[in-house]
DNA sequence: AGTTGATCTAGAGCCCACTCCAGCTCCTAC
DNA sequence: GTAGGAGCTGGAGTGGGCTCTAGATCAACT
């Protein structure tokens, strides 16, 4: 198998790529923005070899970025968990706020997941039997 | 009050903008990107007017661009509604479709609020009682 | 007649989050 | 030693969805 005796887990950009669903690209972009919370380390040739824990960071902003968080706030979080302790209560706040914005985000979209439910049903009934015609 | 006695509703871009919550601009650039289901009425001067049922069609072109659907989605389906008659099918398909979209995009921010509550949860255990840390 | 304010058009510009390119280096295998 | 493939950097390009500008027109008010 591929599995070595466990050294000191280092992944290449691409193998990276390959467990994150990232591009190489956006992996380097994000490095270039400032939301790896710690420097990738490098080879002598200068290329990047990335922890377990690096992939498990990126696993985060994954999570953040799919719900809507933009990548300044992931920089904020990201510098707040690089400055170490004390800035603990600065990254819950941003937790929560972000926590608020997706579920109002939820609402808006069972709203609209709602209406359009409705337009089908609309269609459906018209398909069914034709009465008078679905309007617009 | 402001309740003309019901003409025949013609709205300025002005008046539309307001009730609508949309820009002029993103008004004036949704009928060019064909997404208008009647072409707008215009004044001698070339000046939009807008009825209600324009405006009904706005609030549900807000509707679906807030779930998500991209501007070629929707012009697609407000070129089968101009088609008229016959075109019902493919109306149904593609909200059929959306409706799934939107299903998907609602598990996935669903997904990422759970982990998003598990990071506050850990944060706020951290914040009473200093045990260990709350790792990154 | 003049001023203000809304509207018009065509087209440029912006923001975001990537994505891709050129030109180079590095490692591995043959 | 040389070909291939992954990686490197800096910077340009892309796509979506608006947003804004310039310069003109128009209606209403004073």
């Amino acid at each position: 198998m591929e599995t070595p005796p466990a050294p000191a887990a280092s992944l290449t950009i691409g193998q990276v790529a390959e467990r994150t669903g990232l591009s190489v690209h956006a992996l380097r972009f994000y490095e270039r923005e400032g939301i790896l919370a710690a420097p990738v380390r490098r080879t002598s040739g200068g290329g990047r070899r990335y922890s377990e824990s690096d992939v498990e960071w990126l696993n985060l902003c994954i999570v953040l970025r799919a719900s809507g968080m933009p990548i300044p706030d992931i920089r904020r979080y990201t510098e707040f968990v690089r400055a170490g302790a004390g800035t603990e209560p600065d990254r819950l706040a941003l937790l929560r706020a972000h926590e608020a914005r997706v579920l109002g985000r939820l609402a808006e979209l069972q709203r609209s997941l709602d209406i359009v439910r409705y337009k089908v049903a609309v269609y459906e009934d018209y398909l069914e039997q034709q009465p008078a015609g679905p309007g617009l």
